[in-house]
DNA sequence: ATAACATATAGATAAATGTCTATGTGATAT
DNA sequence: ATATCACATAGACATTTATCTATATGTTAT
């Protein structure tokens, strides 16, 4: 299938408990990265790693504010994501499979 | 959110172009290593490393028949996924975030 | 029995990842 | 103006990852 967004680097960001933690608990709404911090036990420049990883793919929107900076999910990529996720796991019509040539199959 | 599976090495395992092209060829159905080999330029011990991250991870089944691996998708997993990634993304009363403390919020 | 095929494992390696400490930057408050 | 707070960046480092070549294991066919 063909989608505007890069989605392998979403799934890796998700690959890390401590920032599916932060998708969590950004579900609850905004918040700043001294709150995030709160619940990990890690510094602030690691937290600071993960958001950055989380914005740059797409996952997180950031907000300045004064001297915060205001992290909140961002539903769009959340329902893309989840389009996708249905959408790959289903078989398609241009599925890449189909350049397979049955006569050159092992069975 | 509670869940049995461990969901970041399933994220991990997607957080590859090749497994995540892996995932979406095998929704066509059932295949060998030796068919899904034909749709990458990588040699066959590599496949067989992304074939054993999949299958560790729970995304991927395998099934021995004579000399073959016959390898498809684990549709219970993949909806699993579909749930945890609709309640993670979504507001919960249990919440990681309501241990934060209001009054040691920056804000 | 032997050759060929399908897949896995071992070992090597370059690159990426997650973490830290130390420091920089910019905004707010005194 | 200066100190403090919120966050980012730089550099170091140990670990993990994705890839390869070479080889082992087990199955099928001759």
């Amino acid at each position: 299938m063909q989608l505007q967004i890069d989605v392998a680097p979403v799934f890796k960001a998700l690959g890390d408990e401590t920032r599916l933690k932060i998708i969590e608990i950004l579900s609850c709404g905004e918040l700043c990265a001294c709150d995030i911090l709160e619940s990990f036990a890690i510094t602030q420049p690691t937290l600071s790693y993960h958001m950055k990883i989380l914005t740059e793919c797409g996952l997180v929107k950031s907000r300045k504010d004064g001297s915060w900076i205001r992290y909140s999910n961002n539903y769009e990529l959340i329902n893309e994501i989840k389009l996708f996720w249905d959408i790959i796991t289903t078989e398609q019509e241009n599925c890449i499979c189909k350049n397979t040539k049955e006569d050159n199959r092992c069975e």
